[in-house]
DNA sequence: GATGAATGAGCTTTCATTCAT
DNA sequence: TATGAATGAAAGCTCATTCAT
């Protein structure tokens, strides 16, 4: 079994993250992930599918990261806590992901139906939350993707800002932002 | 007089919405400002100097569009939807500014002192408006630069994804978006 | 097996002596050597590295030939014979070689102690034999480095003239310039 | 009366001394020479007029050099030791010069008639003190350029070695060299 | 005459991609 | 499959030269 393409994948989110979109080159990949620069198109056709393949990975990744724990069962809010809480602790254990991703939906690869789809397929479970409880009157009547947007991708350019050191968060900081959030999608 | 500075510039942003901050050639920054490739040498000392001074005059405009008309004397919701709708107009109106803001951020560019100057220099005004706020006890007891991020932050990813055509909007949800974000802030 | 090192220096050099130092471009000596202009940089850091090594090279090449069929236990006059009419030889059927390297001398790539380093490496038996004559009282009381330079270095421009038509020179005046080396070292 | 045309060689000189005959710009002699760009080019048709400019006017400047105080009437050692002497100090005193002028030749700027004109029109004093010589049996019987060349040329090589700091010279050595010299030069 | 902003060809160097091994 | 030397288009940047002022 082949670890290479995971490899790959890695060093180019890695290399992504500290030199940038731009300034990461294959040959800086295939040294890193400690391949022959050939080898790298033997798993992806060109540059452009890789860096692909590594945006949708990673999504899926952070989907079952986000709904991991989340219990149906328990009220409303706990389920919104742990889903709150699941995105924080995975942006903030996986900094170099977010960067990749930030750089990759404000760049020319980002493809609108595409990325529909991946949120159809991978984040389904994460947009019902929102739809049921929008439907049971708790959340605004607003579509679910909107509300699951308000709540949880602030998140995103927080944690960055955090990661390089711009704003610093303790418990307390984190329990007022999750009450934010949760306040920003109720009804009233 | 010497309109090719600005004309340099909003070539950079044009091209960098488009193509992306890696894709954006100073060939092609040239040809688009109607200017010779050295030209521009003349006037930044290379590419990243015309990166950094495009972001930074393009942020002292942005905080300049976000306080007009902001009138102290109102109250305080009245003065945070001036803020917010202000910001809305500027991101809609310019997609492109916006598209590059995150771009530079998520970048190796980006620098945390200097960005913390240029946010006390430039958002001086945005600031005080939510430490005022949080002193009378209206809005969480949470820094400013915190309640200011809550409340205005997550446009511009919001905006983003409308001009990527990933969302629609109309202004009933955008009513709804302000009074989510003013209820984030909101002290209970 | 890879000669394109080889072609590289090569075609450089004989650039240099034809259009010289300034106005030899990577791209010229890519073409000249048959090599696509990247691979040059396989071979070499960057242009700099890859004129010192032409440089280095060079002189190593060179010290073999002034050397090559001196016999020690030949009189002191017919060794230096020797050594003149090596280095004359070699200099007449390597003209781009000295061209580049008066060139190289007077650049700002010229290095003193690197060039030291090469002298007491590559020279060591050249500097023995004026140091012997020195020792013998056959030679001048001055440091054998001196020595060698009146008896051989002039010989460099003058070569250079003559392979650019400035002087022809005959056998016979051969025989007095090196006659007049001769006395010139000679001590009295 | 202008002054500019002057200021803008030496600069030219100074200039290829310290950063090689390529690495000087035009920009840079005009910003030394505290002039604007343009303002060259009223004194020069382009770079290679000026650089040809230089060289000429510095040549006819060491040609007075070498023969100031030369006294005919005087013995022909005496003569030959104020030449020697003469061109040393010199080339002492304008390392720059000489710096410019090997590489200079060593060019394709270089040309060998307008060189041979230039010799003619500067150095004809010098030129005749070998011919005399020559024709009074003290010199050696070869042409006057080339016992010219055996006895001041190598000054030229070896000042330079001393600029660059490779050899160190001092007054007893000078003596030595200069005796080198005279000795190369005369007919036994 | 003098200026220096503007030009764009051409420089050194990089890097996505290929292909013989 | 995997390799990595080789490629050459294209990048960022420089600089000899021009020309409106």
């Amino acid at each position: 079994m082949s670890n290479k393409r995971e490899r790959i994948l890695s060093a180019a989110e890695v290399l992504i993250a500290s030199k940038g979109f731009h300034g990461m080159s294959m040959q800086q990949v295939a040294k890193h992930a400690n391949v022959a620069t050939g080898t790298i198109y033997r798993y992806f056709a060109d540059k452009e599918t890789m860096l692909r393949s590594a945006h949708v990975e990673r999504l899926s990744e952070v989907a079952i990261a986000i709904v991991a724990g989340v219990d149906a069962s328990k009220p409303c809010y706990d389920q919104f806590s742990k889903l709150w809480r699941n995105t924080l602790h995975y942006l903030r254990a996986n900094p170099d992901s977010l960067c990749y991703r930030v750089q990759y939906e404000a760049s020319p690869l980002f493809n609108r139906e595409e990325e529909q789809q991946i949120d159809e397929r991978y984040f389904k479970t994460v947009l019902e939350f929102f739809e049921c409880g929008r439907a049971q009157g708790v959340f605004r009547d607003i579509p679910a993707q909107l509300l699951g947007f308000i709540a949880l991708e602030n998140l995103m350019l927080l944690t960055q800002k955090c990661t390089k050191g711009c704003i610093e968060l303790d418990d307390e900081l984190y329990q007022q932002l999750l009450d934010a959030s949760w306040n920003a999608i109720l009804k009233r």
